[in-house]
DNA sequence: TATGAATGAGGATTCATTCAT
DNA sequence: TATGAATGAATCCTCATTCAT
């Protein structure tokens, strides 16, 4: 009984949630996730402390909740690209693929400021879940350069190692071109090509197309 | 006058001072360097808590003694490789060097995994000479990169994005292979020459070579 | 909203606060400003060490909020004095003025204690507003004599160094009379009686009273 | 035996003592007595920590030393006066006497500061021992005013609190025109005599003088 | 006697967290 | 559910004092 009471007790908590979620967003873009106190975001948020505590059991499940939001936004973007065997060229592929990574990282750019500078003063728990995520794209990624390399479609390199310098790559690329940047003054879609025809062409000049 | 006295003083100064830069080591190597407090430096040096002031203005001061070492080690070991034009051909050149820098961060590894991971909770000021060091590091490399392709040594990919491709790649090699590795378990050869591999022919399956 | 859960929340800190200002008149008085720290005073008061900076910013802050009282007391004390023209002659006027300095200076004796003993080891933003405060009267004296002298009401003396000597006399008066004693037990309008009396007639004996 | 080599020991003991004096002085002038640490002292004197404690207890020692040269300038200048019955008058004997208690005190300046200033800091025996000084003085005044009185040389207002308002006007004096200024540009014979004229006169205009 | 490195008690301050209302 | 005053553990830092040389 009294259904609508109860929803509406339920509306005005989730919406209280959502703006200590928004403000944690705003200071932390603004000083940082360590620099910022629990004062600070329930000051932001314009609730009292207590609340605070209402909704999340400390500063890290807050940071946890907005990763969830860049953890929903990437395999949304990714599954936007066409990679069906008869679309685009590989390279066209690709470079979509890397495009809709930046900007979809773009989009969340205060989580991954985090997740890339401080993921190392976030709690030991959190840390894991970053870590084991990093370890399963790094996996993904080495098992699909063996795969590519023995179907003769990826040049025979260590796959380790090229998984480990390629992930380094788009992580510098973000860091550099997106996180970095106050605005969104980067074109990058000229980024995602620069980083494909890098790591598709490497760096000697190719002697066969000389003649 | 008594110079015996004065000398004498002088070495047990420094010793205590050399002791706490090991303890220091030890512990942001246990615990991180946000984590670590001037209790547990000065518990695992075994000083008094004052004695710790008396060599180091902070925490900050500690780190920037030990990445002196770094900053000291690193043009020592890179000064070794031979990069006469007559040596070896460039890749074995290339792949020289890196292993050299892989090396030289390993007998650091402590400080080095502090200044990737840690950077950011650090003193602004010390935040600003970290940045500035990329920073030089990165013009440098794009410049080379540039020249290089001027002088039709280098393939004509965006000489920015390439630099910040190569450094992202060598910085997540050294998280990988150096930071995140306890012992000194992992073929630093190996992994330069799968990195300069990489670089240098890309991902592509070089067409010339299949007749 | 909930008007009657934040009054109560108000009431309840202004209490608090109210408590430590208590708490900081009674250690003040037994041990001195400069003796106190704030360990002793939320031991006084009974709440915990955090609660101090809840309230206050420093010791400095407990001082100046404590002296606010004294400066709210000093003029309603002195409004209280009839100086109108045809009310009693001069020197009754000023013995009346006087003795309400003197009790008004009582009912604040700690604070006073301070303000003359302990003025220098306060923060300087607290010395600069006390000195000014001093200026302010010692000026204000300096011109009231001259104005005086020039009217005939006042002997030719050196404003400037009358107006020192008048601070200084009752300066010391409160010293030795009020913030010296204990208790309650000196007659403060023979004090204020006896000051005024030297200081209209001087020491001299005055030679046309003789015959 | 070894005479010489026992004096030459004392003689640079002394030495090292009166260098320590010396520096208190400059840093107590410069500092204040309370804002001055022994680090701050040694550091000004040139000698090591250790060094002062073979020469002095505490801060309150250096300061008693230093109180000592006061109290002996004091009984010396004012030995100075001619105070003979058949010398000057009495309002220019007194008027000597100020005058000569006034620069005594403006030749130990940094001392006087700390005495009139910064008492209440001291240690409780220095404080005892400056109270009995004052208290000494009170009393002896009070005594000669009595006395003055009893033999019609004075006019009869209450011995005590004009003793406490003679003190107080004098210690203000000194505070005015010696302590605060930097330099010696104030006629401390003026002071003086006004001082001495408003005391013996009083701010009322004499009658006696119109005709 | 002089040195100066080391000591550690003591003080100020912050901030995540609790709990009565 | 929301409030916000209160808590107190944890940390940084200073400085008078000691003591081996």
């Amino acid at each position: 009984m009294s259904d609508a009471r109860t929803e509406r007790a339920a509306a005005q908590r989730s919406e209280t949630r959502a703006g200590l979620l928004d403000a944690a967003l705003r200071v932390f873009s603004r000083k940082g996730y360590h620099a910022t106190s629990i004062s600070d975001l329930v000051a932001e948020a314009g609730v009292a402390r207590g609340t605070f505590y209402l909704h999340f059991e400390s500063k890290n499940q807050v940071f946890l909740a907005l990763l969830d939001a860049l953890a929903t936004a990437f395999p949304t973007a990714l599954r936007g690209a066409d990679t069906s065997p008869d679309a685009a060229p590989l390279h066209a592929q690709l470079v979509d693929i890397i495009e809709r990574l930046l900007v979809a990282t773009r989009a969340n750019r205060a989580v991954a400021a985090i997740l890339f500078r401080e993921a190392f003063v976030l709690d030991s728990d959190v840390q894991t879940r970053v870590r084991q995520f990093e370890d399963a794209l790094h996996d993904w990624l080495t098992r699909s350069l063996a795969n590519g390399q023995r179907l003769g479609w990826l040049a025979p390199h260590a796959p380790d190692v090229v998984a480990t310098a390629l992930f380094g790559m788009v992580r510098q690329a973000i860091d550099r071109y997106v996180v970095s940047v106050p605005h969104d003054e980067v074109d990058l879609r000229a980024v995602a090509d620069g980083l494909v025809a890098f790591a598709l062409r490497g760096l000697h000049p190719r002697p066969e197309r000389d003649p």
